[in-house]
DNA sequence: TATACAATTTAAACCGGTTTCATTACAATT
DNA sequence: AATTGTAATGAAACCGGTTTAAATTGTATA
């Protein structure tokens, strides 16, 4: 591969003048045409690795994840290489094993710009508030580490409502819930939407109602199988992922009940398999691969300087009538 | 951040023997010790991009393909990620929009040591000879672009015979296709597996119980009514992905058929969708996260020197049998 | 004690860019 | 014609590492 220094033999001029064509500034035209012609001749490209070193960015981002694919970090991995790509920079992604250790070393080595990173609880946010103080650029998806650290959310709070809601227009009265673990900040949100959508329509709130899973299918299949123990059972469900709802709804076939003539079900999350399964689940939607793309502009907005204080955005859910609540019926 | 000049200046020697301290060469243990104390000291870390610079390899490797989520791109991120983190390599990666263009970009500024490209049908295979000419380390998945490009794919042949068998052993003689596009390799070789199959159970190939789908799911639905409307109907049906596989149960499911007792059905893939459908879907397990992992070790072999003729790996499929084609019932 | 040798260490060059500062060339002003 | 101002260019320093070649140190040998 040529370098600058060849270019500039090449093209007769010094390294500084073919410096100046590539970074646009004022050359006269005979020696923009001189070098040119030489960039082309020998088919120069500029090394990264060099330019970042003099300029002291990399022009890549990185993203830490505790995982890489799946309904919920695929989408944003793909929302924010879209707008990186569209931006020049480049995003290396990385799944967070070492608890902590792994996140500062890209940052102080310099290889990355600034972190994305999701779900912090399962990194721990006293290191991300470490990074924050070393004045790191640090954008978070999905928690909120503080309000010092720029933060992308989605309303937990208002999906949760909004599912609530839409079982008991349908006339349910006995709701239950299939929870994540309560320690969850997205746990505790959730619940409160579900029991204020009762208190507004004045319906009492049963704690035997909520059961706790885990956001995997086989959660969802256990805890439903609790609930139709119970004296008297629900007639409608609401899990906090779509997983666990289908999980609810395996137990409900084995059971030979059907959905949703016996039981309403409605999920959480709008993942590849809520629009797949049969029946078709109704679901709360998040935006996931908007926060990707929100978070993404957001970091670019700091590395230009053009945000300066942490701002903190929540997206809003919407939901998705498909037909596992009869809704569809109910016309 | 510290830099390597400011650690000899407090250390008390010239960077050199800095540099030394840093790469394991043979260096006096006082001189080690005080080396060490001021690297803590300082809280030191090394600026890769200089590193990179002078070493003139970035440690970073490129994954390039048509998507960065789902089923199949998802797990082979997480594949080839775990490798390169393991051995202290970064990934970047980038979805292949404008075609070649920025494929040989990142290799030839430096920015990646090494390509890692998927399903190179999308990407235009003469530009992947291309950079395999100018000697840039290439290694392709799921899809093989001659002799002296290395690659991982999967045995679709097998996979498809499996499947087949898995039918004919059940008991049915007239299985149908739902296909992928004839103009991809893997429709082809799955073809030939699917045919080879009846062919040593000495069952007739009949053509008209092949359709061609698009690997989503309404393609699936829309195939089974096709198939539903024919003389003389299958009674199984293999589709080329999990997806299709469940959008022939939703046409099943819509004219009141029961899955598997009134149809068999097979899918390709084993994602998510799978397990999670009801019935689960009985399907061919592709590696696909192994298929990355095999990838990035032969980059990381070819980097290293190890590898120099190219190599092409063919991982085996396996059959995961679950319920949608009455396998467990016929014990 | 002088000499040879190996083991450490350092100074300087290098990787390939950007940028500061000085210089040159040239047109405009008085 | 002398002076001033401006635009274009080049030389050199710099970014922060690694590495080569030369210098220093200490030890063993003659």
């Amino acid at each position: 591969m040529a370098t600058i220094n060849e270019v500039a033999k090449l093209a007769g001029v010094s390294k500084a003048t073919v410096s100046r064509v590539l970074n646009n500034r004022p050359v006269s035209s005979e020696t923009y045409a001189k070098v040119m012609k030489a960039i082309r001749e020998l088919k120069y490209q500029p090394n990264a690795q060099a330019r970042s070193l003099s300029l002291r960015r990399a022009k890549v981002i990185g993203l830490i994840a505790p995982d890489l694919q799946g309904v919920f970090h695929g989408p944003i991995i793909m929302g924010v290489e879209q707008v990186l790509q569209n931006n020049d920079f480049n995003l290396i992604v990385s799944r967070v094993q070492s608890k902590e250790y792994r996140l500062a070393k890209m940052l102080k080595e310099k290889k990355v710009d600034g972190l994305i990173i999701t779900t912090p609880r399962q990194i721990g946010e006293k290191a991300i508030l470490a990074l924050k103080r070393d004045n790191f650029p640090v954008v978070v998806i999905d928690g909120n580490v503080g309000k010092q650290v720029s933060s992308v959310e989605i309303d937990n709070y208002q999906g949760a409502f909004q599912a609530t809601e839409h079982l008991i227009k349908l006339g349910h009265t006995r709701i239950a819930v299939i929870s994540s673990p309560p320690s969850f900040r997205e746990s505790q949100e959730r619940l409160l939407g579900y029991q204020d959508a009762l208190k507004q329509y004045n319906l009492p709130f049963d704690s035997t109602m909520v059961r706790e899973g885990d956001y995997l299918l086989p959660s969802g299949e256990r805890e439903m199988e609790k609930l139709l123990a119970l004296p008297s059972p629900p007639t409608a469900v609401f899990a906090f992922s779509d997983l666990m709802a289908i999980g609810a709804i395996h137990c409900l076939f084995k059971k030979g009940f059907s959905v949703p003539k016996d039981m309403a079900v409605i999920g959480f999350d709008d993942s590849i398999v809520a629009q797949s399964f049969y029946p078709p689940l109704t679901t709360v939607r998040q935006p996931i691969m908007e926060m990707g793309v929100v978070a993404a502009r957001k970091m670019l907005a700091i590395l230009s300087g053009e945000e300066v204080e942490p701002t903190h955005v929540i997206l809003q859910t919407s939901l998705v009538v498909r037909a596992s609540c009869g809704a569809d019926l109910h016309q």
